[in-house]
DNA sequence: TATTGATCATCG
DNA sequence: CGATGATCAATA
C-alpha cells in the first residue's frame, strides 16, 4: 500500500520515463499497457501466470480506468470462464472467487480526450469482498455456470448477470474453444471471460475511499 | 451514447 | 493455445 500510495498523482509521462519506456498515442495497439507500468512499479511478477499479481500477500492488482468523477469506463476482466468440468464445482472452489480474495484497485485517469502522458494515478483501494458483495457474486457466478452447464452457453449474453457478466474472451472471433452443447454434446465456441460489471466496481472504489478518508488520509 | 461483443499485444 | 494485461468500436 506504501507503494501504491506513492504512485498518487504521478502521470504516466513521468512512470514511462522512469522505466525507459516509450508511451504509446492511443491503447488500440497498447492495451494491458498501463496495467503493465504499474505492474512494474509495484513488483508484481510479469507473465501470464494463472496466479494472483502478489502471491504471497494474496493479492490480485488491477488497474481501472475512470472518469474525473472516479466512475470506471471500463469493466474489469477477472478470468476465463471454464466451459467443461464445472460439474460439482462450489462457488468456494471457482476462480472468480479465488481472484476476487483481495484487490488491489489502481484508478488511473481513463480519458481518451487527453493524450496517455498526461493521465494520473489515483487513490490506490485495497478490497475484499463483503459478505453482500461475496453473496451477489456468488449468485451471478452460480446461475451462469448453471446454464454452462445445461448447454447454454451460446444463450448467456452479457445482459447477464447484476455483478459479474459473461463476455467472449479472445483474439478475434475466430477462436474457439470446447463447450456442453444443448443435447450434451460437444460443442466449439467462442471462448468467454468473467468481467465485472462498472456500477460493481463503481461501489468499491466508493466505498473504499470513504474507508480511506475515516482511516485519514495518510500517503 | 452506453453497452455488448470484438479485438490487441505479449508470454510460457 | 490459453493465459495475462486490458481497450476498442459497432450497434442497439
Amino acid at each position: 500500500m506504501q507503494r501504491a500510495d506513492q504512485l498518487i498523482g504521478q502521470s504516466f509521462g513521468d512512470l514511462a520515463r522512469y522505466a525507459g519506456v516509450e508511451v504509446p498515442t492511443s491503447m488500440r495497439h497498447a492495451k494491458g499497457w498501463a496495467g503493465q507500468l504499474i505492474e512494474l512499479y509495484l513488483g508484481a511478477t510479469a507473465g501470464s501466470k494463472q496466479q494472483q499479481d502478489f502471491p504471497t500477500l494474496g493479492v490480485e492488482l488491477k488497474t481501472i480506468p475512470v472518469s474525473p468523477d472516479a466512475k470506471p469506463l471500463e469493466t474489469t476482466y477477472v478470468c476465463i470462464t471454464p466451459l467443461l468440468g464445472l460439474n460439482g464445482v462450489t462457488w468456494q472452489q471457482s476462480n472468480v472467487r479465488n481472484k476476487l480474495q483481495q484487490v488491489l484497485w489502481i484508478p488511473v485517469d481513463g480519458r481518451r480526450e487527453i493524450p496517455i502522458a498526461e493521465r494520473t494515478v489515483g487513490i490506490p483501494i485495497l478490497w475484499q469482498p463483503s459478505p453482500e458483495e461475496d453473496q451477489l457474486l456468488r449468485q451471478d457466478w452460480e446461475e451462469i455456470s448453471e446454464q454452462i452447464i445445461l448447454g447454454q452457453v451460446e444463450s448467456l449474453t452479457a445482459r447477464f448477470g447484476t455483478a459479474l457478466q459473461l463476455r467472449p474472451k479472445a483474439a478475434d472471433g475466430s477462436r474457439l474453444t470446447d463447450a456442453v452443447g444443448t443435447h450434451g454434446e460437444l460443442i466449439k465456441t467462442r471462448p468467454r471471460g468473467y468481467y465485472l460489471r462498472k456500477e460493481f466496481t463503481q461501489q468499491i472504489l466508493l466505498q473504499g475511499l470513504q474507508q480511506r478518508l475515516q482511516a485519514g488520509l495518510t500517503f
